[in-house]
DNA sequence: CAATATTTGAGGTACGCAACTCAAAATTTG
DNA sequence: CAAATTTTGAGTTGCGTACCTCAAATATTG
């Protein structure tokens, strides 16, 4: 021992556990790899010596020696606003660590807006997938072809939105109600001792994640904070000119309006229309999705606090889950759990 | 192609790129591994063809060529409070995955409230070592001791508390002063309006993160919210007894204290004394780190909002860079990033 | 041009495992 | 007990890279 190299030592192969159990090679290997044709007795013979040298198969040489590659398909939104493109990028980094682990991403774009053109593209994935993660929208056509692709056997991983109601691998992104409830929460506090009323800017409500958000939203609001009126939601398709257009009807609309909750994006949009209304200093302004836009905002004291999931974080997690079900593996629950992040002025990353 | 197998397609092997380049195997081999005795010329012929082909040496094969693993020592505090356990029960998690890519950690305990152990350790850790991790604390013979283990080539990472004067590797942990930074505005905006005292419960001021928290905490009150004054920070040692005592005396002896501050642990012995004061429900409570204990008071309601740092996802940061530096793999920056996170009642995992 | 130095090619071995074959040994069955 | 069946051993090949040797080819120098 000593010297400064890197050690050999330590790992024990699959031929000290054949030596150990008194066996061969192959019968051992048999065993590890449960192929048939080995008696009781000797299975348990050599489980013994795996336990007894606590032999774990060298992920690397399997891999080699397996010589499999897997492609994944990542379908994501167009017309991307600021956090979707931020997703992307961060896909495309996950995919290099992918190819570092032999498995290759296809990135496809399509319009969160149409169901009817995300299921077309569910339902035509080219076989040669090994898996697909897709950011979804909840309708049944999606639903269906989600679950066709599951039966073929292409695991389908959602991402930021979910359809639960699919036979979807896993979900990858936040608890939406409970965004929505810390978002009301945050909202509450800030508001504390004030009456009036508290508006919802959504980018459409048939976004599963939005409308979940506000469900949260509201129920948390009406129960715990009863001074504070919560107004039907608006909808600004996640567009900044629509959003700043009923941003800008909201406010004028409501004389009492004293918080807002951007439930999606259009960030800019709301910064202008309050920015023009004069109104900003006394609104307490709760928005979704930190951003370069909405960074800067919050920044500057518009923003009071961002609600948040971290999209590297998802991109990877989506990237581990397809590989561990390829390989079955194990996942971690705990290192995929994606965290509902608050950012307030004081903890931007 | 058809066929849903796991495909082999698509990797280009060195020996493509010699290939192409129109070498030998040997002589690609000796480029991509910067050995010497090639010409310019020939260097740029193949680092063409690697380009041209996008050729990524495959890390499982050059993993298992060089048939090399690491050791790590994980220094971790003794007597540990509910956080630095869950620190621990990660850090063995993330010795599993080490151990799955050749590297392999021991962990030993030392009392952080004493440099001079501390030190000792760090001073006398034994040849063979490749990296070493710890929770660190800031004292001259500390930062001498990690300084010496850098001269003597073994990177050292500091875990969740810095020493930023040494010559360490990385610091993996949050950026304390914001941490207080954010506690602080948290606390301003929930006592919104009120006027009155805060106090500041630290572990102890010796403890850097401790009193980077403090100073940041007050920073933000003072220059923020005047109507609300800090007291003096007092210490318990991240003891719940103690802490229940002067938490206690504190509470006694200020008859305006609206809010307090818990800048480490001690959360139950914070509890008990709140509750026998019986002023807990007006009273903004924010602490430090989710655990089993603090988790159960935010849901209860007697903690307002606690800042944390995920243990997991430190533990695992540390692994990872220590065993990239030890490959000489990049690290990515944004993965190793450890936030500051704010959970309330709402957003909890 | 010859002698020397440098560069390149060809080939091998090793890493640990997967996947396979074929024959030998052990066991079960008629 | 012999025949049929199951189980085991011994061995091979290949995965892609690292690292090594030795000879051949090429370039440089006097």
């Amino acid at each position: 021992m000593g010297g400064g190299e890197a050690g050999t030592v330590g790992r024990t192969t699959l031929e000290d556990v054949a030596r150990e159990a008194g066996v061969s090679l192959a019968t051992a290997d048999r065993v590890v790899n449960r192929r048939d044709g080995v008696r009781a007795k000797t299975i348990a013979r050599v489980e013994a010596a795996v336990a007894r040298l606590g032999y774990r198969p060298d992920p690397a040489a399997a891999r080699l020696a397996r010589n499999q590659s897997f492609r994944f398909l990542f379908i994501l939104p167009t017309g991307a606003n600021s956090f979707m493109s931020l997703l992307g990028e961060q896909v495309e980094r996950a995919a290099e660590w992918l190819a570092a682990q032999r498995a290759y991403v296809d990135i496809q774009h399509v319009d969160v807006f149409e169901p009817d053109a995300l299921a077309s593209v569910l339902e035509s994935v080219p076989r040669g997938y090994h898996g697909v993660a897709t950011v979804a929208l909840d309708h049944p056509r999606v639903r269906a072809a989600i679950d066709d692709l599951t039966d073929r056997d292409v695991p389908v991983v959602t991402l930021v939105s979910d359809v639960p109601s699919a036979r979807r691998l896993h979900y990858v992104g936040i608890d939406n109600p409970a965004a929505g409830r810390t978002a009301a929460t945050l909202m509450g506090r800030f508001l504390a001792g004030r009456r009036g009323v508290v508006g919802v800017i959504a980018g459409s409500l048939a976004l599963r994640d939005h409308a979940e958000r506000q469900f949260g939203f509201t129920q948390v609001m009406s129960r715990e904070y009863p001074g504070l009126a919560v107004l039907p939601a608006v909808e600004g398709r996640d567009d900044s000119e629509r959003t700043r257009a009923v941003a800008a009807a909201l406010i004028a609309r409501e004389p009492d309006l004293i918080g807002v909750y951007n439930v999606g994006a259009g960030t800019r949009g709301i910064a202008a229309a309050l920015e023009e209304s004069g109104r900003a200093p006394d609104l307490v302004w709760i928005a979704h999705e930190l951003t370069a836009h909405s960074r800067r905002f919050l920044l500057t004291g518009q923003i009071d606090a961002i609600i948040s999931q971290n999209p590297g974080h998802e991109a990877r997690s989506a990237a581990r889950i397809l590989l561990a079900h390829c390989l079955d593996d194990p996942v971690l629950p705990d290192q995929e759990k994606i965290g509902i992040d608050i950012f307030l002025r004081d903890n931007l990353p």
